[in-house]
DNA sequence: CGAATGTTTGAAGGTGATCAAATGGGGTGG
DNA sequence: CCACCCCATTTGATCACCTTCAAACATTCG
């Protein structure tokens, strides 16, 4: 209580609300038959996850591609020395597995942060699909291609900004998303611990505990717990583009 | 000269030779058609470019894939603060421009370190071409499929590796690429400025400098200038394994 | 209710950045 | 051929940011 009454000028929040992308918004578009007659559903099998249940692990096989229909999850890589760090964050209608597409084999873990939907695609019907609509190869292409392009992105982010200038872009990136997916992009659940936050963004859970807490301080961010509120954007993207 | 004598234990490195890459090695494999008849060139124009020149320019429209026939190029991108970051290295036989197929726009500059001849295959006549035959598009996708998971790589080692791990990285990682090509996985040149390799590890110049000078006073390096000498790989593993 | 995990905040320490100086190397023009 | 300049590299000294270690409080779940 006390600790709450600390958390002066924080707005009440809305909760939180059970959300899945339609099949039309979603990345995958026509590579997935998963709206069409029952017949092709051997295909497309639609997998439930609990929060913290593991989809699938590094170095076993790929046998699919995969669609967050509904929840949130995160892939992560197993470092030499022991640990794990975050490489990617994929929201509803995002599409992920697409390292493995090569080795046939998974290069990370697939957790869900929270209770998941989860449509895979046979590799195998996913390569017949697209020996027959070019079209389809095409579209796989551009999100391969988005994905190569982001991830060049996370470098820049991992590389060259400093630790506040990292937690504005992870904000303003899961903001731009949401948006995207026809969600609020002013208000929006992390649905991860500060660790995992941290471990994607190369810094400790305790930094980016300390950058949340200075951008609420500075009247831009509303935080309780891990649901979120950009008050102020200009003001967050203005810590983005100041010269580190 | 007194420098020289400073680098004790250095061997005579053999000079650089020039090298090409045969086009059956090459990424690209069948998606290119250089080596066949005449016809086709119109297609594939193969491009030299002098040491600090420029191929094309982040938000310029994409037209082409690129391919590294000889030489060695980077990838920068633009900081929101002015500056640029290595985000990418390319050494003959890699394809590169990926990045921009989805928006057919460039995402990064692209620039030779070193004199170059590029390939550029027209985006138009690859699109036609995988029309025809499936098994090149599956080839891209596992081009493209590689360059997502090359990417994660990078960012574990931006986000969880020590400066002296990052180096060692770098320098293991360009040693299997060049093993890859058929050339000594030993001995090498880096082509690059330590600016360069620092953008590329998120370090300052300086601070790649230091490193290198540690991995040599240990005995596990040789270097004069841009060239070196893994003179104890398995040494060099250890410092990545060694749990940061 | 108690244990376990997550979050915030504080204090101290270390790694890498910054600032600075000297040497080396490559290129051009005298 | 040498002098000169410019850039790259090395190394040193200091500094700052982020990490590490620590404690308190919150939240969840059995």
């Amino acid at each position: 209580m006390i600790f709450r009454m600390k958390m002066a000028g924080i707005r009440e929040l809305s909760r939180p609300v059970a959300a899945q992308v339609s099949c039309t918004a979603c990345e995958l578009g026509r590579l997935c038959r998963a709206e069409m007659a029952a017949g092709d559903e051997a295909f497309v099998h639609r997998r439930r996850l609990g929060p913290g249940e593991t989809l699938f692990t590094a170095g076993t096989p790929q046998s699919a591609l995969y669609a967050v229909h509904a929840g949130f999850l995160k892939s992560a890589k197993h470092l030499p020395g022991g640990g794990t760090q975050v490489v990617g964050l994929h929201i509803m209608g995002d599409v992920f597995g697409l390292d493995g597409i090569a080795t046939r084999s998974h290069a990370t873990d697939a957790v869900a942060l929270v209770s998941c939907e989860v449509c895979a695609i046979a590799l195998g019907h996913a390569d017949a699909l697209m020996e027959v609509e070019p079209a389809s190869a095409a579209h796989l292409r551009s999100l391969l291609s988005r994905h190569v392009a982001r991830a060049d992105e996370q470098m820049v982010t991992l590389g060259s900004l400093t630790a506040q200038q990292r937690v504005a872009a992870f904000l303003l990136d899961l903001s731009d998303r949401w948006a995207v997916r026809g969600y609020s992009p002013r208000t929006f659940d992390l649905c991860m611990t500060r660790k995992d936050i941290g471990s994607y963004l190369g810094l400790t859970f305790e930094t980016v505990s300390r950058m949340m807490s200075e951008l609420r301080e500075a009247g831009w961010l509303a935080v309780d717990g891990r649901r979120v509120e950009l008050l102020d954007r200009p003001a967050i993207e203005a810590v983005l583009s100041a010269h580190s």
